[in-house]
DNA sequence: CTGACAGCTTGATCTGAATCAAGAAATGGC
DNA sequence: GCCATTTCTTGATTCAGATCAAGCTGTCAG
């Protein structure tokens, strides 16, 4: 990878306070590439040869079984994905496709073991990355477990709404038919949740949302910190 | 804790390689008790206070919202719970009760954080369990999202049989109104379920189940490494 | 043995969500 | 700008699974 990318990926949180040696033996077999949208770069049941970190644009987690198919999460910069897997040295047990144009980071599998086991601070930051993604894949299952389709939706917006900063407005990050894989529904069905929820002041136009009655959608919401709350 | 208790303890996987030092260390502040049947132990949304390991017995993860409750998963000993709230020193995202009388070893979470930093041997079993736990919820995820409610009943029993040793029955582990939950549905729908698998030689008896036809079963179940291996 | 109770099953019905089938609206290429 | 393609919505219907309501079965205390 080239040297002008290199200060951008060492301020990362993950590698921010790893020594300056082991983040040149790290880098040294890195590639920093920029992918089309709609490539997959990851398949499930291959072996993980890389791990990989999105610095820019978005890269959707799916899985296949059965001729069906379910997105599993959605990873934004500055995000890692598939970090079990290569701690384990096992197969990947999603996809991984960009949904937009997008800057990756690759590095391979085996570096990233040796220097998880040498370098004590970066074992620490993978700890809590990975204990990050553990806890947010058990809320996205009890979110599926606990609640209806339209909670599920409500929720969401309310996440997006305060991830954007609460203006009474929000822009919806992925195309619907994603975002419906994603809340476990059909897109047909995500269409008719928009419609349930327009009864509790929610305006869709396009990719654009209005939440005009905040208390209302709370009220049927129910937003619980145990399975919403991004950071504990 | 008692003395007589500790060779027991330090030859699960998880202590074996630490020093007897930090092992001392660590269990100079843990509890071992033994618990009767049906015991909360602890509650979603508390702050982890202790590490949980299953000595004997059985343990049952659930998480509560909106007035339902749903199983997450079962431990077994050996087995941890809640691992990743103590290495974030964060609150519970799930509560736990022995669904039998149970031996369990508490740790607490402080001491666990202190000895994960000193002890590189410790903190390597803490990743492989984590990142084990972690690959386990993402599999139960897939189960739920990619699956139907016979589908994911077909596979269960395929896994326990093959966990009993594949003589050609099984015992169900749990009563079925945990089974029903964990598998993501009511206890009538786990009974129709069992109703349907019957016509693919699967015959239930109580707690007994005798897979007749297994090549049916497994034609039906389309079971799948990436979502039924516990190995990998 | 008998009654009480929990755990499970079975049947009838209802409901949330999927599917099927058109349309409508947005998007992109030329 | 205009057509072609994709994405989204809407309506009709079907289906899986939940709920409601009895009834059954085994267990256990007395």
């Amino acid at each position: 990878m080239r040297a002008a990318d290199l200060p951008q990926v060492r301020s990362l949180k993950l590698f921010e306070s790893m020594t300056d040696q082991n983040f040149e033996a790290l880098m040294e077999a890195a590639y920093l590439q920029t992918f089309p949208a709609q490539l997959e770069l990851i398949r499930e049941g291959d072996p993980a040869d890389f791990l990989y970190v999105v610095i820019e644009g978005c890269v959707e987690l799916f899985a296949r079984a059965n001729n069906r198919e379910s997105t599993l999460g959605m990873v934004h910069p500055v995000g890692t994905f598939i970090l079990a897997a290569v701690l384990k040295d096992a197969v990947y047990l999603m996809s991984a496709r960009t949904s937009k144009r997008s800057k990756v980071l690759l590095l391979p599998s085996d570096r990233v073991r040796d220097i998880f086991y040498k370098d004590d601070s970066f074992s620490r930051s993978i700890v809590v990355e990975l204990a990050s993604c553990y806890r947010s894949v058990v809320k996205e299952h009890k979110d599926l477990k606990l609640r209806t389709a339209v909670e599920r939706l409500a929720n969401r917006l309310l996440r997006y709404h305060v991830d954007q900063g609460e203006t009474g407005s929000l822009k919806l990050p992925h195309d619907k038919r994603t975002l419906a894989s994603l809340l476990g529904m059909t897109p047909e069905n995500l269409s008719r949740a928009f419609g349930t929820l327009k009864g509790y002041g929610v305006v869709v136009n396009g990719g654009s949302v209005k939440l005009n009655d905040r208390p209302a959608l709370e009220t049927l919401a129910k937003p619980n910190a145990l399975i919403d709350d991004r950071t504990t």
